[in-house]
RNA sequence: GGGAGCAUAGCUCAGCUGGGAGAGCACUUGCCUUACAAGCAAGGGGUCACAGGUUCGAGCCCUGUUGUUCCCACCA
């Protein structure tokens, strides 16, 4: 048997434990036909991230499933990885550069591949690291990596089959260009932030008369790519105009004078310069009226020759000049303070520019047509179940994705250009020749592809697909994905559609959403705001089991949360709470002494109680687990171990164990051992190390080479089930309750012991719990009686719902004092006892009712009866 | 412009399918009761945002209002 140290000091356990599970190999599951798959994969953190509380929240929710379900029988399996997060990794690996004066142009390609690949064998794996700190029972050899060679098989597959499916091509269209970044990104990744514009109305003269028409814009820059203006069909002020040309001001350029539907006649004149070339909006309707694009931008966003004398300038510095010479030439109407949407890049912040370029896109409405089906028929369940709308809105509104980038790590888009006849050859593998003429003369495409186009597979690339492995056969598909609702558009939705379009099922069954840890103000954790409270100094500081409670109690799925250090102490003082009773057990067994509950009969009324509380609990915290209620189940687990197990349990315990009766000396170690193994096993998935800790020092795992990890999941069992000594003996706790109040409350100091009489018609429990209220109550000497009034003459008389309790403490106390006392009582029994009564004379409560609500109320109104008149009777016998 | 969350004790939050409100921290009082002072015992503190409605009964369901946070959105 282990000996335990006097404080649990995690730092001395946590590592040599992680390793204790690694040498078991008890993350890893084994293919077992006779056992039922349970799978998750984790969501894989950026290669470039450090562990933040979001990961920590993250990867403990998912740890308590796995390590449930493992000790429910099940082949559990929690696939662990990491992802390439091309642009953050780019951006970092450039920015490195950019300190030692290289550029990726010096480097070239491959040596700068080179480097990002050196990047990421140094930093990749710190994230792992920090994830094991954590207690994650991931199994680690089955690791993944977005860009390893399998997923990378599986990328190029997709795309080929996509491809040849008609689902991915490529196209002249408007995207979200970041000309900081220097790559298009998707619409999910483009940040709208409101900005304090303004609204300039600028002159445009019509041709052949010395009229002009106003256009109010927020950009006057791009009045260089203007290519027309247009007004509504429907609008009587302009309907002179139509078909006419007005001059572009600065420019000279003649454009047309266009009519669209498009066109709001509220906002501004109702006249609006179309821009094809740098405006989703003008693009479309450009489209549609067969106007040419002018591209005036080039990619790092400086006017082009297309600009004239503006060729050249930044865009802020274009709008500027722009604005001044059409004030100096008399072309600006008017500037009107306007505050509007500006859309950012994700990542960097910089201000998209909407610039026509060609791309590759993922046609989204046949994919997303069944990934929407899906979850409306709860093939996919969401919970909380409010983010299937964000779910089906982010579904129903998408548009075509684009899935190149200009960036270079990442996985190169297996798209081969035919030098000789321009046609495309997409191939999984690198082709020799043009697949059209034959010819040789072919090169691949430069881009790359979105880094969410990988993770998309991630729940089918990391079991080995497109090959037919047996993990993926056995653990396809998987059961729950854990995740931030942050990422459901970017992440979630598409392994959806991914996973019913190549697998033909989907990816799994239910999707737990969880919310943001925010700082003790409630701020978002960020690095800029420097308010990020890291999770290894926490973990450093009060253990990693703390941080995890802290992480699941309070906490609600869906919900932010605030993470304090308060919160964090207080799950630290429940483990060495934990930690001290099982020091209290352990030091209480003698040699060899066997586990195991003993029969009924040798059971006394607070060992049934203690039983029954813990079996109710069993059956509790499993649906809990089952629905998703860690905070509920946590809660739980603590009430019982700190309450029941601690308070109560051991302490009534301690007079049993010094006492002369060997065999309830025998029950009482053998009930407490049984308590403690349970409550073990329930709190594991939320602490795991400490419970593990404590478990190798119980007799049953002694040197036995076991682990808690694999122990048997606790059942609610009818046999550990007795109600009426429950009940019972809820009655003597009562009494102690009692006592002990009013002892208090009148300055008994807690070591004086007096006699105490016990009056109740129902003298069994109280008989039986004799040592209990003896050693909690501070009684010497107790005598249970059916009547005793009569000679109560001078004593202090507490009332409870099933007996009265004489105190002979009077000398010690005012006479008046404690009539007052038992006045207060009264008042409130009565108060009590009225309400209860109002309820049954209401003929709708007792008529509609449930009968055993109604039932209740009469059993409380007895009691409570009861108990008005034995204070009145103290009252009485006093005055 | 749409959509969602939140509003419960001084603070941070639980509260499962409606049966008379809980925890942690903080506060008050008394305890070194040999597992634990990171502890033990006893307490104080809440018209569950507001107004209606449904129901025998509402913190929970419905409608509206206010405050607050977030998501989505191509009105120049």
């Amino acid at each position: 048997m282990k000996q335990l140290e006097k404080a649990y000091d995690p730092k001395q356990v946590e590592d040599a434990t992680y390793q204790f599970w690694m040498d078991g190999g008890w993350f890893a599951p084994r293919r077992d036909a006779a056992k039922t798959p349970y799978t998750i994969v984790m969501p894989p953190p950026n290669i470039t991230g450090q562990l933040h509380m979001g990961h920590a929240m993250d990867s403990t929710w998912q740890d308590i499933l796995i390590r449930h379900k493992r000790m429910q029988g099940y082949a559990a399996l929690w696939v662990p990885g990491t992802d390439h997060a091309s642009i953050a990794t780019e951006a970092r690996i450039v920015a490195e550069m950019k300190a030692e004066g290289l550029t990726k142009e010096d480097l070239g390609r491959e040596g700068f591949l080179q480097r990002a690949w050196k990047w990421k064998e140094e930093y990749g794996g710190r994230i792992v690291g920090q994830l094991k700190k954590l207690g994650s029972s991931c199994d680690w050899s089955r690791e993944r990596f977005t860009m390893d060679e399998g997923c990378s098989h599986a990328v190029r597959h997709v795309f080929k089959r996509l491809y040849d499916e008609g689902l991915i091509y490529r196209g002249e269209r408007i995207i979200n260009w970041c000309p900081y970044c220097c790559t298009s990104i998707s619409d999910a990744e483009v940040e709208h932030e409101e900005q304090e514009g303004r609204l300039w109305y600028i002159r445009y003269p019509v041709v052949g008369s010395d009229d002009f028409v106003e256009v109010a814009t927020t950009r006057p820059e791009t009045m260089l790519g203007d290519v027309a203006v247009a007004v509504n069909p429907r609008d009587e002020r302009y309907r002179h105009l139509h078909g006419k040309q007005v001059i572009l001001p600065l420019v000279g350029r003649e454009i047309p004078v266009i009519t669209d539907e498009y066109v709001d006649m509220e906002f501004g004149t109702g006249v609006v310069k179309i821009t094809p070339g740098h405006d989703p909006n003008d693009f479309e309707v450009g489209r549609r009226h067969n106007l040419p694009v002018l591209k005036m931008m080039t990619e790092d966003a400086h006017i082009t020759a297309e600009g004239g004398k503006y060729a050249g300038l930044s865009r802020e510095d274009a709008r500027e000049a722009v604005v001044a010479d059409l004030e100096k030439d008399g072309f600006l109407a008017k500037i009107k303070p306007h505050p509007h949407n500006v859309g950012t890049c994700y990542r960097c912040g910089t201000t998209i520019e909407p610039m026509v370029s060609l791309q590759w896109f993922v046609k989204m409405e046949p994919l997303a047509k069944p990934a929407i089906e899906a979850v409306k028929d709860d093939t996919i369940q969401f919970v909380p179940e409010r983010f299937t709308k964000t779910y089906l809105h982010w579904m129903e509104n998408t548009r075509d994705w684009t899935i190149s980038r200009q960036l270079w790590w990442g996985h190169r888009i297996p798209a081969w250009y035919c030098d000789e006849c321009g046609e495309i050859t997409v191939s999984e593998t690198e082709p020799a020749v043009c697949e059209h003429c034959g010819s040789k003369r072919i090169h691949q495409d430069e881009d790359t592809l979105d880094t969410w186009f990988s993770s998309a597979l991630w729940p089918f690339s990391t079991l080995g697909w497109p090959e037919k492995t047996e993990d993926l056969a056995y653990f396809y598909p998987t059961n729950t994905l854990v995740t931030g609702y942050d990422i459901i558009g970017f992440w979630v939705s598409r392994m959806i559609f991914s996973g019913l379009h190549h697998m033909g099922q989907a990816p799994f069954d239910t999707v737990l959403i969880h919310g943001l840890v925010r700082d003790a103000e409630g701020q978002k954790m960020s690095k800029s705001l420097g308010n990020g409270i890291d999770p290894l100094d926490v973990i450093e500081q009060y253990g990693a089991d703390a941080l995890r409670f802290t992480l699941v109690v309070g906490s609600t799925p869906g919900n932010d949360m605030r993470f304090s250090d308060e919160k964090v102490r207080a799950s630290r003082n429940f483990a060495n709470k934990l930690w001290n009773a099982a020091r209290f057990v352990l030091m209480n067994l003698p040699e060899g002494f066997a586990p195991g509950l003993p029969a009924a009969d040798a059971l006394d009324l607070s060992d049934k109680w203690a039983l029954s509380t813990y079996n109710t609990l069993v059956g509790e915290v499993t649906l809990n687990l089952e629905r998703f209620e860690f905070g509920l189940a946590a809660q739980k687990v603590y009430d019982f171990i700190w309450d029941v197990l601690c308070d109560w349990t051991i302490e009534i315990a301690k007079p049993r164990l010094t006492g002369q009766d060997a065999q309830n000396a025998d029950a009482a170690r053998k009930v407490l051992v049984y308590l403690l193994d349970g409550a073990l096993r329930l709190l594991h998935p939320f602490m795991p190390f400490i419970t593990e800790e404590i478990y190798q020092a119980l007799p049953a795992a002694d040197g036995a080479g076991e682990t808690i990890m694999t122990q048997p999941w606790p059942v609610q069992d009818d046999a550990l089930d007795w109600p009426e000594e429950q009940a019972a003996f809820g009655e003597v706790l009562n009494l102690v309750r009692a006592v002990r109040a009013v002892r208090a409350e009148m300055g008994v100091h807690p070591a004086k012991r007096t006699r105490m009489v016990i009056e109740t018609a129902l003298p069994a429990p109280f008989v039986a719990g004799q040592g209990v209220i003896q050693k909690l109550a501070g009684a010497e000497q107790i005598a249970v009686v059916e009547r005793f009034a009569d000679e109560a003459a001078g004593m202090v008389q507490v009332a409870t719902p099933t007996a009265r309790v004489f105190v002979p403490m009077l000398e010690l106390v005012d006479r008046d004092m404690e009539l007052a006392r038992l006045a207060k009582e009264l008042a409130a029994a009565e108060k009590e006892l009225a309400g209860l009564a109002a309820r049954l004379e209401n003929k709708g409560f007792v008529e509609k009712a449930p009968p055993e609500v109604v039932q209740e109320i009469r059993t409380k109104l007895e009691r409570a009866a009861e108990k008005q008149a034995r204070i009145q009777e103290s009252i009485d016998a006093l005055g």
